[in-house]
RNA sequence: GUCCCCAUCGUCUAGAGGCCUAGGACACAACCCUUUCACGGUUGGUACCGGGGUUCGAAUCCCCGUGGGGACGCCA
């Protein structure tokens, strides 16, 4: 049985490289009809809030990539933690080391002056034959894991390919500090035994964690998980993403109007490919996924293709879904959608045009509003050449036979009549009723109007 | 500084020695459609980081450079 887990520090939002390593785990999960595994690493009180805990979970909810095990907490796991450390204090696997965060900071500054890696000494460190210092008075032991000295570790990266590093250049890490609550690398390794994590998905930036819990992994006992590294994702900009540069939680999608499985879509695709498909769902993209075709190199992300996929699914979508979706938005910006109207109707015919959800409220606006079309515009196209033709228009506006194609024959009786042209007609006809000179075919725009909205509207433009 | 990772169009990528005068998608340009703007359709330009090998043959394998990134915490 396959087994992934998603391990999040709730330390802030879900970012997209955080979704994009979730949706790795979880489509691997069900593409194998596995478990998937959602784990909070909260040990660092100090950072770690239930707020995040929730931005996180909100997240995956809106994403839709659902849990089959947790979340589990860390927090909440401090007795078999402790129990474990316990074992390897007593087999020799770890010990007390009494250095001070000060001598330790003097220690690297020193190996660093010299051009060295910055790594523990191994005072305390037990040998055989070696007698070990006094323990000074006063001060509250670490425990460190100790490592093996010679050979390598190496593993079969599922991405990356075979990775090996000399166990020369590990030193003993801190699996429990002074106040006895256990580190990030050592809860991992306990977990992912615990919890028989059989493939470990995860960032990039975790490579370097990998052979320090392979060999705690090994001095437990425990069996070594598959490990799978995902690079990076960098902004649009080619820059890392962090908090302070343009790293923003995959709520910040939903809210700037991108619909989740456009989201999701494309987070499959950036780092991952199956031949030349582009669009696909997620039943698809979950019997294809596979560790195979993921891409060692970090990918930059590319709003420009977000937002033709999200165009591409807004057209997919129905009516109906995306007027529930638009209809907040539109409140929130103290609109009243009202009945006539109908937001659907406005939506069926926008929809093709448009890459937003916001982008759609925005043309569905100026269907609820009381409209002011800006004056050099109606100055532009409400000539008097136009004039005539208008009024025409209103008068049969008032009695013609309320669909597009009726109106549409209206519009051509009219400029017929005057002998317009329909740009003549039909872009006043835009500005007086929407305030815009950019709109689908205005006959269809027209007949989604109540026919009382289009009469006042040309009256309020002076025409009579 | 040390260790580790990465390197095909502007971007995401296909490519696992001959199918590659390098394919697809986004973006871009032109044209068509549309008596608005989009959508859509057609066409087009643009890439194997550099240098050495190996081989009959290399984008694909090896080595060295170069460039980018990551890690070196009693953070996760």
């Amino acid at each position: 049985m396959i087994r992934t887990r998603f391990a999040p520090s709730p330390t802030g939002f879900l970012h997209i490289g955080g979704a994009r390593t979730a949706l790795f785990s979880w489509a691997f999960a069900r593409h194998h009809g596995g478990k998937f595994v959602l784990r909070i690493e909260d040990t660092d009180v100090a950072r770690s809030t239930p707020e995040a805990v929730q931005a996180i979970i909100d997240g995956m909810n809106w994403l839709g990539l659902a849990h089959d095990e947790g979340p589990f907490y860390q927090m909440q796991r401090m007795d078999r933690y402790k129990e474990v450390l316990q074992q390897m204090l007593e087999n020799g696997s770890a010990y007390y080391c009494y250095t001070t965060p000060e001598e330790l900071e003097q220690m690297r500054e020193d190996q660093r002056a010299k051009g060295l890696k910055p790594r523990y000494d191994g005072t305390w460190r037990p040998e055989p034959g070696k007698t070990l210092p006094t323990p000074p008075a006063g001060v509250q032991p670490v425990v460190r894991f100790r490592n093996l000295t010679e050979g390598t570790v190496a593993w079969n990266d599922l991405v990356k390919g075979r990775i090996e590093i000399a166990n020369a250049e590990l030193d003993d890490l801190v699996i429990a500090r002074a106040d006895m609550t256990p580190t990030y690398n050592f809860c991992v390794v306990v977990d992912d035994w615990d919890m028989g994590i059989t493939h470990v998905i995860r960032g990039d930036d975790h490579v370097n964690n990998t052979p320090r819990q392979i060999n705690i992994l090994k001095a437990l006992g425990a069996d070594v998980p598959l490990y799978a590294h995902l690079s990076m994702i960098l902004g649009d900009d080619g820059q890392k993403l962090s908090k302070r540069h343009g790293a923003v939680s995959v709520m910040q999608y939903d809210h700037d109007g991108y619909l989740p499985e456009a989201v999701l879509n494309y987070l499959a695709r950036l780092g991952w490919s199956h031949g030349d498909d582009e669009v696909f769902s997620m039943q698809q993209f979950c019997e294809w996924f596979d560790l195979d075709h993921i891409t060692p190199s970090a990918a930059q992300f590319n709003t420009e293709k977000l937002n033709w996929l999200n165009a591409h699914y807004l057209k997919q979508a129905e009516d109906e879904r995306l007027a529930r979706l638009v209809q907040p938005r539109l409140e929130a910006r103290g609109v009243m959608v009202t009945v006539e109207p109908s937001l659907a109707a406005i939506i069926a015919l926008y929809k093709e045009r448009v890459s937003t959800l916001n982008e759609l409220a925005d043309a569905a606006e100026v269907f609820y509003i009381d409209l002011h079309p800006a004056h050099e515009l109606v100055a532009q196209h409400v000539t008097a050449e136009a004039k005539p033709a208008l009024a025409d228009f209103l008068a049969g506006a008032r009695t013609v036979t309320w669909e597009a194609s009726a109106i549409s024959a209206l519009i051509k009786a009219c400029i017929g009549k005057h002998g317009l042209k329909m740009p003549k007609l039909a872009m006043p006809l835009r500005v007086l009723l929407t305030g815009q000179t950019q709109t689908p075919s205005v006959d269809a725009v027209i007949s989604l109007f109540p026919r009382d909205l289009v009469l006042k509207r040309l009256a309020a433009g002076g025409i009579e």
